[in-house]
DNA sequence: TCTCAATGTCAAATATAATTTGCATTTTGC
DNA sequence: GCAAAATGCAAATTATATTTGACATTGAGA
């Protein structure tokens, strides 16, 4: 569950569709990664970072310093 | 092309074989990457970060604040 | 020069990301 | 309660990331 995007989503007042239209994806798309059921592109990440004014590392990154 | 990421894989002292085995990849792939000629999936992004102790936006992010 | 490791490149095959379509479920406001 | 927007879900299809295998090129060292 990628909960960051979620959130960066709806501080932005987006819904599903409207972000998808945003980053010329699909709703489903999103919907999935949202879910963490999914494992997007480089491309598609970069455009929904873009979207939402955040970076990669803001919606994507997980510190896992082991 | 992406030099952050040739730049972080020559630190290391790697050859992309030795990079594409920590990640489970194949060297072309690793190859393409680093021409900049391909869109690598998330999954495959944060495997290579971590083999380098970097970041996404290390390596993959691009600041373009227009 | 002669290897040999490292890299570039290409074509074909495979794995999987992403789209499309349709319908079900949940919210939200009237 | 009702209607419409928003989201979840799943199958079939398309697009493309990744692999496989092979061969060419480059650079460093013996």
């Amino acid at each position: 569950m990628n909960m960051k995007l979620k959130l960066a989503r709806v501080e932005k007042n987006l819904s599903q569709q409207e972000l998808a239209d945003c980053v010329e994806a699909t709703r489903q798309t999103i919907g999935l990664i949202e879910k963490g059921k999914y494992n997007p592109t480089l491309n598609l990440c970069v455009r929904i970072a873009n979207a939402l004014d955040k970076t990669l590392n803001d919606l994507f990154w997980e510190d896992h310093n082991d």
